[in-house]
RNA sequence: GCGGGAGUGGCGGAAUUGGCAGACGCGCAGGAUUCAGGUUCCUGUGUCCGAAAGGACGUGGGGGUUCAAGUCCCCCCUCCCGCACCA
């Protein structure tokens, strides 16, 4: 009953291969591994270890996972990287009957085995001229013969005596080449046959069936049918092994009619042809339509079905680290793993004198995994009662990853002293709930890195998944609106050993650049220690203070790109700092300056505009642009003779605040503040006076600006026509000619059309 | 190959819906203040022609739509990021 239930628990031991990073002494989840086959963390080689782990069943949300990303308000980017690598594609599980006997030697005997392929393109099954399996397939030794079938080609035998030895060879090969290896040879095709053979179920011939890496056991069956008319992976190996390539879509007129001419398989749409049988015929079909009515065919005859398979694997969920939350769970003397009961709850972190992980070197493939939690031996044994009396158990020693702590964190962060529930489904709904124009719920605006796309991302999202369907929280999502900032980026410089120079020593000369006299090369990247370019703060708030480093970030350009750090750019923040202080405060006596009359009609107005347009731009989180406003009423303060007046200067710092709150503070003080200002509502801008009476327009002959003209704002088009008409730069540019046209956008501009 | 994003002065970057390209800052130039210094102040600063007035050109390249294009459409180039033998 428990390996039944095993199948479905979201939690589970499995001892499928798993990443084993030896340097880091730990196993790691797929994410957590780079394309090249090394760690996120610390890039150290990762081998394919067969290992008992705990996973979790992230694969039962695939679907969900993938669809409510339309409900986020996420960066396409994101949203992207996450539909990709859960790589959704439907298709259809098509059956074909293994024939070990056809064609062998005397002494094989009939197979049962039945091998199931997935496909997007089941309307091209009567072009599979061969089989491809997962050279780690379990089913490769069932159905190899232990002699090779009379006239079998002899490029397909790798040279091996027997199938069991080619085969043996084939997977001993495969292991020992590394992903960065594989990915060098350039993809070049190779494999062996297995001396089987199996059955077209449509055309009723035998196919041959071979084992080939370039099918990978960890998507889909670990098996396909091979169409090298229509699919380039499979055209490439059957060149590479002599295979038939049959066409069964029509490709554009201008190929040649034989496959064998070919230069690529076509992969696109067409008539389909050559694909009929007694029972049906596809010929003349679209793609589309040829794919329902073999659908349909297969389904009748019990030998497929239209099946969605995803790239996306189980989440391996154990460490061997110490510092992470200890599993809840405790082995019998049978080994089988038994959630504690709550009563027992929380299981806690034993003291143990030595924390460390275990570590091997990098390319230590055959090392072991070792939990440190495994040396306290005295926690490891615990007495328990699961209703039937006191009995012994062992505790699982691996723990949480860190991303088990950051799946939930923003939940606890609601209601982080409850000690009854995690958090309280009220709160929960208060902060979170979904609303109708956020029907995702969740967090209103979550700040982070890309870095996170298909880790901390994904996995905290599966995770919300889970407690909302046990009803513990009232949102499908936990992160309503994400926001990726971008990165500080700073020049590196190497030398022609490529060795990096310290980017203080860097003297530039005739846009090369030289370092104690040498050459070097310039390189736009992250900072770091190892690169030699990462700027400390301590010596910039030295300097210049925080509030001027923190302003000089949020000026650099938008917060979601990367923008390249320019210590020399800082200065500009500081001067602004200074203006700003000596608008308010009389620099020699250190008093304010700020008088009580109202401002002039000019500055009232240009204040309104900021605060107007400081607002939008800080909930659109552009600080750049609010900035840039924020120096221009300073440098219109700076312009006027008179004194600045008490609600512009009040209203200028509580804008500042949130950039410069230091600064602020200290200015709100001086305004005469007893409280924060942390506690004042953000400035509102008087709609009166966003609206100005007159503007000035551009007067434009033939699309250039020849004349400025002021009107009235609720003038209508004949009487600025007119104005621009009787402008005497116009009218001299007209010389007497009657304009074409004019265009009039009201309290915009003139177009004059000659 | 697939997916995402970006190309605007010497530099970082502005420019809601097509409507004055270059806001703001750096740098640079000239000037001011200062015994001196600059982490001070003021003025100027897209490019080219011109003493000036003014003119021409100008948002990666090429076409197009429009009275009007950095913005819309088509083709192309370059760069960055992610995934990559996913059947």
């Amino acid at each position: 009953q428990r390996a039944v239930l095993a199948e479905h628990r979201l939690a589970y031991v499995s001892d499928a291969p798993v990443n084993w990073c030896p340097a880091l002494g730990t196993v790691l989840a797929n994410e957590e591994v780079t394309s090249d086959g090394r760690s996120e963390r610390g890039n150290y080689p990762v081998f394919k270890r067969k290992l008992t782990q705990w996973m979790m069943r992230i694969t039962a949300f695939s679907e969900r996972l993938i669809d409510d990303l339309e409900l986020l308000d996420w960066p396409d980017a994101i949203k992207a990287m996450q539909r990709n690598w859960i790589g959704r594609s439907t298709g259809a599980q098509v059956d074909f009957a293994a024939l070990t006997s056809r064609g062998a030697a005397s002494d094989h005997t009939p197979s049962e085995a039945t091998i199931s392929v997935f496909t997007t393109r089941p309307d091209t099954l009567f072009g599979a001229t061969y089989m491809v399996l997962a050279p780690e397939h379990p089913l490769v030794d069932e159905i190899a013969p232990t002699s090779w079938p009379a006239s079998t080609n002899s490029a397909w035998t790798g040279g091996a005596a027997d199938p069991s030895s080619a085969i043996a060879a084939y997977r001993a090969d495969a292991a020992s080449r590394s992903e960065i290896e594989r990915q060098a040879e350039g993809r070049t095709k190779t494999g062996v046959f297995t001396g089987a053979m199996a059955l077209n179920p449509t055309t009723g011939s035998a196919i041959p069936v071979f084992i080939a890496d370039y099918v990978l056991m960890g998507y889909g069956t670990g098996a396909i049918m091979a169409v090298p008319a229509h699919d380039q992976r499979d055209f490439e190996f059957a060149r590479t092994f002599g295979l038939p390539v049959t066409k069964v879509v029509t490709p554009p007129e201008n190929w040649p009619n034989d496959p064998a001419n070919w230069e690529t398989a076509w992969g696109g749409d067409g008539p389909v042809c050559g694909s009929a049988n007694d029972s049906i015929s596809l010929d003349g079909l679209s793609v589309d339509d040829a794919k329902a009515a073999i659908s349909t065919w297969l389904e009748d005859r019990r030998l497929g079905h239209p099946t969605v398979t995803t790239k996306l694997r189980d989440w391996l969920f154990s460490r061997q680290r110490y510092w992470g939350e200890p599993f809840p769970i405790v082995y019998d003397t049978d080994g089988t793993p038994i959630a504690i009961p709550e009563s027992e709850l929380p299981v806690l972190l034993p003291d143990i004198e030595d924390y460390s992980p275990r570590t091997f070197a990098a390319d230590d493939q055959v090392s072991m995994p070792e939990a440190p939690l495994a040396r306290a031996e005295e926690w490891m044994q615990v007495t328990l009662d699961m209703g039937d009396g006191p009995k012994a158990y062992r505790r699982e020693v691996n723990t949480m990853p860190q991303w088990a702590g950051s799946c939930w964190y923003e939940l606890r962060y609601l209601d982080p002293t409850n000690d009854d529930v995690f958090v309280d489904p009220d709160v929960e709904r208060y902060w979170m709930g979904p609303t109708p124009d956020r029907p995702s719920g969740g967090v209103d605006l979550y700040v982070g890195g890309v870095e996170h796309a298909v880790l901390h991302l994904l996995y905290a999202r599966f995770w919300h998944k889970v407690l909302f369907d046990l009803g513990h929280v009232s949102s499908p999502e936990p992160f309503g609106r994400l926001y990726n900032q971008g990165y500080i980026l700073a020049h590196s410089y190497t030398d022609e050993r490529g060795v990096y120079r310290d980017a203080l020593t860097i003297e530039e000369r005739d846009g090369s650049y030289f370092s104690d006299g040498d050459l070097v090369t310039r390189e736009l990247g992250k900072m770091g220690k190892s690169l030699r370019n990462a700027v400390a703060p301590d010596d910039l708030y030295e300097s210049y203070g925080a509030d001027t480093l923190r302003l000089y970030e949020m000026s650099m350009g938008p917060m979601d790109a990367s923008r390249p750090w320019a210590t020399r750019d800082v200065v500009g923040m500081y001067r602004f700092l200074q203006r700003l202080w000596r608008s308010l405060v009389d620099e020699d006596t250190g008093n304010l300056t700020v008088v009580d009359s109202e401002p002039d009609a000019g500055t009232a107005r240009l204040l309104a505009r900021t605060i107007d347009g400081v607002r939008s731009d800080m909930e659109g989180l552009r600080f750049n642009t609010s900035i840039a406003k924020l120096i221009e009423l300073n440098n219109h303060l700076t312009k006027l003779a008179a004194p600045v007046s008490r609600s512009v200067a009040e209203s200028l710092v509580l804008m500042l605040a949130p950039l410069v709150p230091h600064v602020s503070e200290e200015l709100w003080a001086m305004l005469g503040h007893d409280e924060s200002l942390t506690y004042v509502p953000f400035p509102e801008a008087d709609p009166a006076l966003l609206v100005a009476d007159e503007v000035e327009i551009p007067v434009q002959i033939k699309g250039k600006v020849r004349a400025r003209i002021m009107v009235a704002v609720d003038a209508d088009s004949a009487a600025i026509e007119a104005l621009a008409l009787a402008d005497p730069a116009v009218v001299a540019l007209l010389d007497g000619a009657a304009p074409r046209k004019v265009i009039v956008v009201p309290a915009k501009m003139v177009n004059i059309v000659l």
